[in-house]
RNA sequence: GCCCCCGUAGCUCAAUCGGAUAGAGCACUAGUCUUCGGAACUAGGUUUGUGAGGGUUCAAGUCCUUCCGGGGGCACCA
């Protein structure tokens, strides 16, 4: 719809130019967005300010002129155009238009709100990566959430989506994760899952028994959480892998063959200050081990040139926690020094702070003091967590109370919206058996004038919108709000206008109404990983 | 000391390249309805709710700047 407005003030500026009445300047990108209160229409722009300048004229004239261009596409697509101080074009979208917007809902099914944004194009989606030390925490799969919904979304604007997982299984870490394991004087991590695997592992060698502690916990605990929250990964990929088909090597050779490395005391270093970061990045230390960063260049190196399978991705979003933000300059550096430039795009995701009784607590692996995802998820399901992690947005230092969310669980928004979704079915149900498959003919759906109803409309075509701008800024908090506000468009809708009547010209266009909504609520709750119900 | 993020209603959080009267949920209060599923709907913001000051703009929670407060980072750790 916006897309549609858009093309119509590009159409109108130019006629007018024709005319002679405006001067030749390039149109700017012409802003078109939904308006939030009802007396400024459905939609609105700002374009007679933004091109007051070049004109020459005030922002009310310009619109006036705009407003008599575009005097012809009122009765079709709009009810009316109206200008309102000091300079917005606001527009009203007429009855026909969104009856007409129910048929191809419709007619689209699953499919309404399918994008071409992505035209195709590889991408790929790297999330949680938490090391392969303990359980995940609440704190390090809060990126779950938010990383495969993300995938899902760029999947419907027309990408080919990708999810991995990158698992640091070699490196000091492990070596600590061994010792703690074997309980040696240098054991770090703490709790019971070193307790039992201290049981099992009968290495005596830190190193082995860290790599096999490391996969353990990969296969047994950490891909079982995850699927737990509904993740599906395509890609698990290992560090040791990496390096042992010499993925970092070959990586390091290029970047020393195009001179972008040196020598400094004894380590080799990558001149990534030669890419706007601060300063050189070491990528083997002087005695002889490769840094995490080399084998994350690897990493990064093999997703745009060496996948197997001719998946070679033109776009990587990484999804990083607040704490490794420091390293994305280096990281962001070694891809441009591949030639990859502006490919990697990385959200960084702000700390979760736990707390218990209002008192704040640091969450530590090392500590043996942590909330699981596990925990949580037993508690309240996945369902739940997922829409609470997705609600926030990234950049948000979120606060988190297990008890609180446990007590707060049946409070969740979410149900609210599954709710929705079943008292749809449940209406469609009903009307199965009185009214066997209704055909939806434009002339039906005409009938479909209540305020109520053209609400729950205007909600419904705005989908799109919300893929696109989400495929574009990632922020998929989005999602939630509009699955709320589509809800309660639709139980407003239901108080309104009752179905099911003895009006069979009016029940049809109503379960028309009705089966559209599904179709997108549906959709919604799909995007976010959350079962839709039939039934609660 | 330098860099990144944040500070919005009692609480948890939103706010569409800067847009018009800053919104939801929870909590609280008062209502609706003999219900196609009440896990619903309607109304109510509570000294002046955008941490404080200054600036840019027709327009600032959003951009610039100073300060205050919180989190994170500044390794040959990951």
């Amino acid at each position: 719809m916006r897309k549609i407005i858009r093309n119509l003030i590009e159409k109108a500026v130019k006629e007018i130019q024709k005319s002679g009445e405006f001067p030749k300047f390039e149109t700017p990108s012409i802003l078109v967005e939904r308006s939030e209160l009802k007396v400024h229409g459905d939609y609105t722009s700002n374009i007679a300010m933004k091109i007051s300048g070049f004109c020459k004229k005030n922002p009310m004239e310009i619109a006036n002129l705009l407003v008599s261009e575009l005097d012809s596409e009122i009765g079709a697509i709009f009810e009316k155009i109206e200008i309102a101080e000091p300079g917005f074009i606001n527009f009203f979208l007429s009855e026909k238009c969104l009856q007409a917007k129910i048929k191809e809902i419709l007619s689209q099914k699953d499919k309404f709100g399918r994008l071409n944004l992505g035209r195709g194009k590889k991408v790929q989606v790297e999330f949680i990566s938490a090391n392969p030390t303990g359980p995940l925490t609440v704190a390090n799969a809060r990126g779950g959430p938010l990383g495969d919904t993300l995938a899902n979304v760029l999947e419907m604007a027309g990408f080919k989506t990708e999810k991995a997982y990158y698992i640091n299984d070699e490196g000091n870490q492990v070596l600590i994760l061994g010792h703690s394991v074997l309980k040696d004087e240098n054991a770090q991590y703490k709790g019971s899952y070193i307790d039992e695997l201290n049981k099992r592992i009968k290495e005596k060698d830190a190193e082995k028994a860290g790599k096999k502690a490391a996969k353990i916990i990969i296969e047994e605990m950490i891909k079982k959480t995850v699927k737990n929250l509904g993740i599906n990964y395509d890609e698990w990929m290992s560090e040791e892998w990496l390096r042992k088909k010499s993925f970092v090597e070959k990586s390091l050779n290029l970047l020393n063959k195009k001179r972008f490395l040196y020598q400094k005391e004894g380590a080799l270093y990558f001149k990534s200050s030669q890419f706007g970061d601060e300063r050189d990045r070491v990528v083997v230390k002087s005695d002889g081990s490769k840094t995490y960063l080399a084998g994350d260049i690897a990493y990064h190196k093999y997703k745009f040139d060496s996948p197997p399978g001719g998946r070679k991705f033109s776009k990587v979003i990484d999804i990083f926690g607040a704490d490794h933000h420091g390293d994305v300059p280096g990281l962001k550096a070694a891809v441009e020094a591949l030639g990859h430039k502006g490919k990697l795009d990385v959200i960084i995701l702000q700390f979760v702070t736990v707390l218990e009784k209002g008192e704040k607590l640091r969450m530590s692996k090392r500590k043996g003091f942590f909330v699981t995802m596990d925990e949580l998820l037993n508690e309240v399901g996945s369902d739940a967590v997922r829409f609470f992690f997705l609600e926030k947005s990234a950049d948000t230092h979120l606060n988190f109370d297990l008890s609180l969310a446990k007590e707060h669980s049946e409070k969740n928004p979410v149900y609210y919206v599954q709710y929705s979704h079943a008292r749809i079915c449940s209406i469609l149900r009903k009307s199965k058996t009185q009214n066997p498959k209704p055909k939806i003919k434009i002339q039906n759906l005409k009938l479909l004038n209540h305020p109520s109803e053209s609400g729950l409309i205007k909600r419904l075509i705005i989908f799109t919108e919300v893929i696109e701008d989400t495929a574009k800024d990632y922020q998929v908090q989005r999602l939630p709000g509009y699955a709320r506000d589509l809800a309660a468009a639709f139980n407003q809708f239901y108080r309104d206008c009752r179905v099911i009547s003895e009006d069979k010209e009016l029940t049809r266009a109503r379960l028309a109404l009705v089966a559209s909504a599904k179709f997108v609520l549906k959709n919604t709750l799909n995007l976010m990983g959350i079962s839709a119900p039939e039934r609660m």
